[in-house]
DNA sequence: ATGGAGCAACCGAACGTTCGGTCAGCTTAG
DNA sequence: CTAAGCTGACCGAACGTTCGGTTGCTCCAT
């Protein structure tokens, strides 16, 4: 059977194949033979729509970072309890890393060796941050536990929801609903059975 | 000031060198010469002491994954209420994540691309699986909540420990002692304040 | 309908640089 | 003195990128 055209691809779509390839490889781990491998074009097609490397990671990590920080814009994280904010927002992070799990997986393994990393570093932490204010907040007004920093707690809670993206998928059928139920109920109410 | 003399290495020096760069930068994006200068000596050097670059990671690794599964085999570990062996680990995790902060950042960015990091992942597979098991203990003495699945809750509560060391040492003065207790009271916990 | 022009996307070959690693010889600690 | 530890110069392979050229498709004039 001749193949009787080439694939086309543009800006947006080598993309999303780039981030799957990073996320399995790594960014770094990652050659441009590779990702032309998996594109199924040459190394030097790619360089039609990109200027390089780094420009493919900072368009992922755009994506990633874009759709978390609209979560923090969202009716049900600026309005309302803020514990309720919280939990809103807890939830919708679990949503959009199964949504865009490369792009998120590529986020999270970034490290700060080039500018476009520090600036996505940067973005992260001022979502990090972003949450913390939430949680404080909630700490103010009783409805969460003061004993643990806001800031840790950020951190912490972030980081349950976050580590998803390395295991998700790898197993079992849970939908992203019950996913992020389990995550919810873990971060507000913990694993311990209540003692009555 | 005359340098009157070279640093000297062996095996153990050079790979905790290694680990702090690696952790840095990312394994895949170290050069062996970007490890050199960190370590004050040649590159050439440290072909002496190590057959190649994979061979430091697999030491790094190792370093984690030992001190890890060491956890499993404690006493406090092993014998006693399920739900306190849970709760036993969780905080001796948070301690080696602290004191072995480098190696264990380099052990959870594994990626797979080599032997050397399928077998790490592989044992990191085997631990969680331990820490599940202990988590379903718990749940059938009605100890932990079953609702979440054991699997997951094992995820969780290791990915929440585990994400730390990506920010641990970055501002403030928590000790580890206090970071252990944060993070045993979220997991088991949780963050919401009981309603009375 | 047809053929030519134009275009975005693509190609193979080549580039300069960097990579992990090697080697003969030098240095230093014991 | 001796051997472990180190060095600068070097290697072939691979890296990300560039270059001049090609392809397949669409559009338009005849």
């Amino acid at each position: 059977m001749p193949t009787s055209s080439r694939p086309r691809y543009d800006r947006q779509s080598l993309t999303i194949v780039a981030l799957d390839v990073f996320r399995q490889r790594g960014y770094d781990a990652t050659s441009m033979e590779q990702l032309a491998a998996a594109a199924g074009i040459s190394k030097a097609a790619i360089y039609h729509h990109v200027s390089g490397k780094e420009e493919l990671l900072d368009a992922g990590l755009s994506m990633a970072l874009d759709a978390l920080e609209a979560v923090l814009g969202e009716e049900q994280a600026t309005t309302g309890a803020p514990v309720d904010r919280v939990r809103h927002v807890m939830r919708r992070v679990v949503e959009l890393e199964v949504e865009l799990l490369a792009a998120v997986s590529v986020l999270l393994r970034a490290r700060g060796n080039s500018a476009v990393e520090r600036r996505a570093l940067d973005r992260r932490r001022r979502f990090d941050r972003a949450v913390a204010r939430l949680i404080a907040q909630a700490q103010s007004d009783g409805s969460l536990r003061d004993d643990i920093d806001p800031v840790i707690a950020a951190r912490l809670a972030i980081g349950t929801a976050t580590w998803l993206v390395e295991w998700y998928g790898t197993g079992g059928k849970l939908g992203v609903d019950a996913l992020a139920d389990a995550v919810v109920t873990m971060t507000f109410d913990g694993l311990a059975v209540r003692k009555r």
